[in-house]
DNA sequence: CGGACTATTGAGACTCCTCAACTAACGTGG
DNA sequence: CCACGTTAGTTGAGGAGTCTCAATAGTCCG
């Protein structure tokens, strides 16, 4: 899943069949369906996939790397909509332009389709369509969560809860309960933009956490969690 | 729309072909395969429809008045998701359950349909699965939206993007640009759940935009935009 | 190795939250 | 239909937390 693959991640919102499966594989069908009108594309950090209000012809879905996807409000102030991880989907438009700015974070590699070949195509393929339908589903339910997060007030809590998110992102492509030390590809003003802080915010509740022993940064793009419990509990205090 | 019919309000991703078609009309094909699932309900307010963590085995869509979507944190506060509208669907669930709660705000007409059932008609008319797609694609973007409105600071700027999204909602079913008063079916107590305010504070803005004149509400639950220029300012200072 | 960007830390201002008291509106039953 | 009780909304005072501004340290990249 890591590997590059075209894939979409998503929990679905019917039971589940089989214990846990968070990760919708596609079948060989629907991948031949894709890969006929995907091209891959490799990019650097730091590439800019489209910009807000520009026509939409596309829809990405991402094979590696790490994207973020933001707003420039006219205060100046950046506010990034979401994360998006490997077997994630994005390209979101509204009347035919895209509705954000979507900019790699790591070196990514990416496929992306017409969208109008993409309308096409799940016409014809209702399964394919689904697979779609339970992705945008998932987003939307990250999106909840993400108001959630910025809706509290205490910095320390919104600061829990992102960890919490890469957590559950950082679970679905390594194995489970890992002596915890996950991977912060963005940087701490990403961070702030997405929890609607200040970047001296997060820097002090970042510092805070460490001296009291919950966290630790072996270096800036990596965090250990040491007390799980208390950072549950300040995740969960809302 | 307003009549009580099957609808899905919904602003296409896809260019409008259409000038201004915010509301995807169903074909009479569509109708008739979701009627023979659907049963229709009418409701006094305040029923509540599902609770949060429940086996998800409905999809609602509402014909007439209006539904709130909410979770109680375990604070004790209540984060409202989304105020949901005539032609909006609800049900969104997550390992086959609901992820919020909802209840009728004012008498309300809905739409019952089962899960499963309207599972297996997406598969067989991917015409129809497309609407929904659409759909939640629509609601994906005003959570966006949503989570802006409460990342801002200022009281004020939440509140007037709070009416400006009740403008929206007018706006698609009523005549463009009438002399302006929006309904507004919740209680103070909802719209400061909404916006993740106390509501001693949204009552002390909302007294201040009507001693400022730009604003004046008739009753509690309409509001009359003496000064658009003004609130959009509000809105926008983000 | 230097320059630009990012991150950290400190001090003061601002805004909202909490607690508390009071007023208005609703709706339930007599 | 009215009276009452309960819920919702308003207004005031004090306290908590973050933002802003400013200065310094650290990093990344060319």
């Amino acid at each position: 899943m890591s590997g590059g693959e075209l894939a979409i991640r998503a929990v679905p919102f019917e039971k589940l069949t089989a214990a846990g499966v968070a990760t919708q594989l596609l079948t060989e069908r629907h991948r031949q369906n894709l890969t006929g009108l995907a091209t891959p594309l490799t990019v650097p950090r730091r590439t800019i996939f489209y910009r807000e209000d520009t026509p939409s012809e596309w829809v990405f879905m991402i094979a590696k790397g790490v994207v973020k996807s933001y707003r420039d409000l006219s205060s100046g102030k950046r506010h990034i909509t979401a994360f998006l991880f490997p077997g994630d989907v994005f390209g979101l438009a509204e009347n035919g332009r895209f509705v954000n700015t979507t900019q790699a974070i790591t070196r990514a590699m990416v496929y992306r389709i017409p969208v109008d070949a993409l309308k096409d195509l799940l016409l014809r393929d209702a399964d394919l369509q689904f697979r779609f339908l339970c992705k945008v589903t998932h987003q939307l339910r990250e999106a909840q969560r993400h108001t959630i997060s910025v809706t509290r007030h205490t910095a320390a809590g919104k600061f829990a809860m992102f960890l919490k998110m890469l957590e559950r992102d950082d679970h679905s492509r390594s194995e489970p309960s890992a002596p915890r030390a996950l991977l912060v590809p963005m940087t701490r003003t990403d961070i702030a933009d997405y929890l609607g802080l200040s970047p001296e915010a997060v820097s002090r509740t970042t510092s805070r956490l460490v001296r009291r022993g919950i966290v630790a940064f072996p270096d800036r793009h990596r965090v250990r969690i040491l007390n799980p419990v208390e950072l549950d509990r300040l995740a969960a205090a809302v």
